[in-house]
RNA sequence: GGCGAGGUAGCAAAGUGGUAAUGCACUGGUCUGCAAAACCGGUAUGCGCGGGUUCAAUUCCCGCCCUCGCCUCCA
């Protein structure tokens, strides 16, 4: 299975073929979460390309080195910890391991290395010392350390944004009455090192200017070095990471090392929901718990979040959860359909030649499972020899592994217990049915609805399925 | 104001210089006592608006409108 992988990339604005630089394995780095409370699923959706991504990459024959760090201290860990009466580490530890359970139950592979900031801290101040020694970097007199933004000329270029517009940025106003702002050279330049702060509690470590606590820009720099090198093949986050994040990493690491960082730039667009964006304060801010306590699996949210390209915003609606738990549905319908018994050989496409092309175009996930749909509409699962339908069976789950979608089981298949009441009202109905007393049947099948079920009848007899 | 993304059927969402995948919903038929399920069909003369190029545009070009994101620590 040959790797043909495309992705737009940000840099270039150009669709260009993912192969890796050794040769050998796919070297990716992805911004992880902030673990200072549960992630929604607009984080989530950048995740979930990001895997999709990989078992791409991994379907077609390369193997990965994925990496995902966790920011565990910045101003929301600190301050959160503290209102929590918490040790920092004591909390973030808490946050990722709720995060780690969301991750698995939304199928995500775990990194293969997933470094911490607050670990890395030695790495941080290493770099520092030598952005310094190249002149991008200054202390300021409080203790903060800062990078030089006008030492490097190519600032801005992956985020398309000119010196002049920097300066005039929205938020400069706002930035002008910090405080501590004042100890900038420049408003664009940003923070490396920052000085401890009375606010921070004891969260502080001790570096060659002074007590204090890494920026968060450089925590990614830092752990990139450290576990991808300075040239590495993909980096990957949300959008709104492009400006300043990414830029800035740029920045310190292309300034602190004479390699050309990361290759190729992935970006995920943002999730909106109902129409517009997430917010605590609208109130459409859903996590995987809130959407559990609706009813929702994690598959299912996964298989919504999959359902638009990731370079285009997508709109996320309860209606569209449905959705998800019917298609999935239809696709359990299938892969029942075609397993007779042999056993599954999950190699390649097979006849999803078509889905699969697709999806190795830019990661066109929703394009390539409309191609599934209609290749199993085409082929006709129920109808094929068994030959064919292991070779169907077997591309199929080729495609669900690359998408990482698991199935549910088939409704009908469903091993939820049917109450002895319940089943002894079936029974009655199904009694009255053979007596062709139709009225008393339809009541009772009315009464089982209201209760929740459905009858199915067959030749032979019924089944009580949980509506 | 600058930069970027997007506007395709009731909802969601692919795609293409030659006449619109797919999922949900809806709907006709077969089946059924009637249903459900399953299976077989149907459903955008139209792709934000107005121009232009072309034999042909939803797809290219120009202008406009609207939505969303970013503009110093938000995936």
């Amino acid at each position: 299975m040959p790797a043909h992988l495309t992705l737009h990339d940000t840099l270039t604005r150009s669709d260009r073929e993912v192969s890796p630089l050794d040769g050998k394995t796919l070297r990716f780095y992805c911004c992880g979460p902030t673990v200072y409370g549960p992630a929604h699923i607009g984080n989530f959706r950048t995740f979930v390309a990001q895997d999709v991504m990989r078992r791409v990459v991994e379907a077609s024959g390369t193997p990965t080195l994925h990496v995902r760090n966790i920011t565990d201290v910045d101003d929301k860990t600190i301050r959160d910890s503290l209102k929590a009466g918490q040790s920092l580490i004591e909390f973030t530890q808490g946050w990722t391991a709720k995060f780690h359970a969301d991750c698995d139950a939304l199928n995500l592979l775990r990194p293969h290395i997933e470094p911490s900031a607050v670990a890395h801290i030695p790495h941080q101040i290493a770099m520092i010392e030598k952005l310094i020694a190249n002149g991008h970097a200054y202390a300021a007199a409080d203790g903060s350390v800062y990078f030089r933004v006008s030492s490097y000329k190519d600032y801005g270029k992956l985020s398309h944004l000119e010196d002049r517009e920097l300066r005039l940025g929205a938020s400069e106003a706002a930035s002008a009455t910090d405080s501590d702002e004042y100890t900038k050279d420049s408003l664009t330049d940003f923070a490396l090192w920052k000085a401890r702060k009375s606010e921070d509690g004891e969260n502080f470590w001790p570096s060659p200017w002074g007590e204090g606590r890494p920026g968060w820009h450089l925590e990614c720099s830092a752990m990139i070095l450290e576990y991808l090198g300075e040239d590495f093949d993909l980096h990957s986050g949300g959008v709104d990471l492009i400006f300043p994040h990414h830029e800035n990493e740029i920045a310190q690491s292309c300034c602190s090392t004479h390699g050309k960082f990361a290759h190729h730039w992935m970006h995920v667009a943002h999730l909106m929901v109902d129409g517009g964006k997430m917010s605590k304060s609208i109130g459409n801010l859903y996590t995987l718990e809130d959407l559990a306590k609706r009813g929702y699996s994690a598959a299912e949210v996964r298989y919504v979040l999959i359902s638009g390209h990731y370079s285009a915003p997508l709109n996320f609606t309860m209606h569209s959860l449905d959705s998800a738990r019917q298609a999935l549905q239809k696709l359990a319908k299938a892969d029942k359909a075609l397993d007779r018994g042999s056993a599954l050989l999950p190699t390649n496409p097979g006849p999803f030649a078509e889905a699969w092309e697709t999806l190795l175009k830019d990661l066109n996930i929703p394009g390539a499972l409309g191609a599934i749909f209609g290749t199993l509409n085409k082929l006709k699962p129920a109808a094929l020899t068994s030959d064919e339908a292991a070779s169907t069976r077997g591309g199929l789950h080729f495609m669900l592994l690359a998408l990482g979608v698991t199935l549910p089981p088939v409704a009908e298949d469903s091993t939820t217990e049917v109450p002895a009441d319940i089943q002894a009202l079936a029974q009655q109905r199904w009694d009255a049915k053979q007596a062709k007393d139709w009225a008393k049947a339809d009541i009772l099948r009315k009464e089982l609805d209201a209760a929740g079920w459905i009858i199915k009848d067959s030749k032979d007899g019924f089944v009580v399925l949980a509506k």
